[in-house]
DNA sequence: CTGAAAGCGCTAACAC
DNA sequence: GTGTTAGCGCTTTCAG
């Protein structure tokens, strides 16, 4: 257990050595050439006090803290966060690195975000990771750029900050393909209703996926409602409502996923028999506790967290350079999440 | 925006002063006696080169960071985490603190947890909140000690280090009162299996709360299964399968309580005219989205993280000793959440 | 009312 | 191979 008191002095005089010396062979200086002895009788005296070093001072005099700030939007409202800090959270510290948290209000005033960013920079953090809860486009606090950053789950409005982001389309096409290979050819989208990117890129995905399997994607059913489950299960409602209605269902998200169960419950629609269902964020909460398991697109949010981690000290490090790959918004897959709401169509 | 190249030398010597009347101004010292004219000076100066303090300089000489560390157990499985994140956040930057957040496994060994304190003791933060995800009995890494720390959601094994839990009597009494409010007598509770202090906690509640209002607590159905929606299901088909079924029923948690909606729907039993449900936990995504929407009773994550917070900063500044207040855990209140589940029964 | 000096714990030139 | 010295940016006696 290390002890607080004790410095890299007292482990000096503990190994009959000087401070330096210490410094050097506990931080395995490259350059440094101390004997194999003088190593030992460091190691051993330092593990005997029970020394631990003082981070603080070594980033005064080095200039490194090896903190990244972490500013996330709504930390509470969704679980999306914790993914993401996980993700950041174990990139960082296999590299050293620990995360100081701040919790910023999406809504916030720009100045009030400043003020954030401004924190995690008296704090000296090496590199700043700023994540939003859902993909969208954020106005950044200018401070912001005075240290090396990196956008997770969003673009910037203006400007060119580095960003990762989800894969949308792809997720679309996967989850739209999983219903195309059970064999399913009347397929409908139940859509968000709100201007975010995913509402567009998904529904792109959606007619674009059906076309190429030579369906008619431009015709096929979509119907808009607010992104819950009561929007779910009117959209639902009202396209199962026509004469042939579809046998396979994309959902915006998991929530209206679960407004569309219920629907098809009201209508004695069986699922899978009668109407297979994915849908979108893998919100394991809501997709492992429906009956039965719906199957659904996962959003990369540790992956994301950790990429732009790696990728924010990769920068910090000099290790590349961050301009560079910012042309363009790096976007990672989402994978589909196998479960038993896709069966093949009845007959 | 604050430069990050500016110290307080430059602030005095742009004001015309010394470092140390900089310093004076800026933290605004008690016994410091400066004319109101040099405070201006300094601090239209410091304003002027857009000033920041190095808090790293600070702490080193002050011997306070101003971080709290936050160990956080799972943070990404459920959404609590999020909440304890928030309320510790909130409590902490109003009073000029910083989190630093590291996760750790619940699971993991005892040798890695105490690393995970190492860091954050390396970094030399001000004092330690560690927080589990459930509502249960911790063993500590024994390094905790060596700063002040305070237990979110869980009590120590052994020891009295400070803790703050929920109330799970409490918030199990106001489930099944409310229940007896609308006019119910007839309640079973859906519990859990597994052994941890809410399972036997809200039981004892369950019953007791019955007997005080008349009725015989002790001869109440009780059906237990696995925490999920697929136990929840279970449970209550066995429960609701006799010959007078309860017409109210109080789920362990909201997971469950998904499980006995299926289960109604599946009897033909609408909620709440035939079936009034209360559920615990608060999990949004599942109470808000379920048709009716669920009453339940909310877990107190964010008060939970607030008031570790708040205590844990008074113990640090020394404004009140943390071993005083250790004796029992200190019990948040758990209140209802009330939406569409629970109304008056049949007839 | 204001400033000079010492030092928090560490690292990095540079000297020996 | 190892030690001396200076200094990261700040606060805090203590003198004036």
């Amino acid at each position: 257990m290390s002890n607080r008191n004790i410095g890299i002095k007292d482990v000096a005089v503990a190994a009959g050595v000087s401070a330096t010396t210490v410094s050097h062979v506990l931080n395995e200086v490259s350059y440094a050439r101390v004997s194999q002895e003088t190593r030992n009788k460091v190691r051993s005296a330092a593990e005997q006090l029970g020394y631990g070093p003082n981070r603080l001072a070594q980033a005064l005099r080095t200039q490194r803290t090896g903190v990244l700030g972490l500013l996330s939007e709504d930390i509470a409202t969704t679980p999306h966060a914790g993914r993401i800090i996980l993700g950041a959270d174990e990139a960082a510290r296999a590299r050293g690195y620990n995360l100081m948290v701040i919790n910023t209000s999406g809504s916030a005033s720009l100045e009030s975000r400043r003020a954030d960013v401004e924190a995690l920079l008296e704090r000296r953090v090496d590199g700043i990771l700023y994540a939003t809860m859902y993909h969208r486009s954020v106005e950044l606090p200018p401070n912001l750029g005075s240290v090396p950053s990196i956008l997770v789950d969003s673009v910037a409005a203006d400007g060119d900050i580095i960003a990762v982001i989800p894969d949308e389309a792809g997720g679309a096409r996967v989850a739209v393909r999983a219903l195309l290979e059970a064999g399913h050819t009347r397929i409908g989208f139940i859509n968000n209703t709100t201007e975010v990117p995913s509402t567009r890129l998904r529904l792109q995905a959606f007619r674009a996926t059906l076309t190429e399997a030579g369906l008619d994607g431009d015709a096929a059913p979509v119907e808009s409602a607010a992104s819950d489950a009561q929007g779910g299960y009117e959209a639902a409602l009202r396209i199962l409502a026509g004469e042939e209605p579809p046998t396979g269902l994309f959902c915006y998200n998991d929530r209206m996923a679960m407004g569309a169960y219920r629907a098809a419950a009201e209508l004695g629609l069986q699922i899978p028999a009668d109407l297979s269902v994915v849908g979108f964020d893998d919100q394991e909460l809501i997709a492992a506790n429906l009956h039965p398991g719906l199957s659904t697109v996962a959003l990369p949010h540790y992956a994301m967290g950790a990429w732009a981690t790696e990728h924010l000290i990769d920068a910090i490090e000099g290790k590349s350079d961050l301009p560079q790959t910012a042309v363009r918004p790096t976007i990672l897959r989402c994978p589909l999440v196998c479960r038993d709401s896709i069966g093949p169509p009845r007959n």
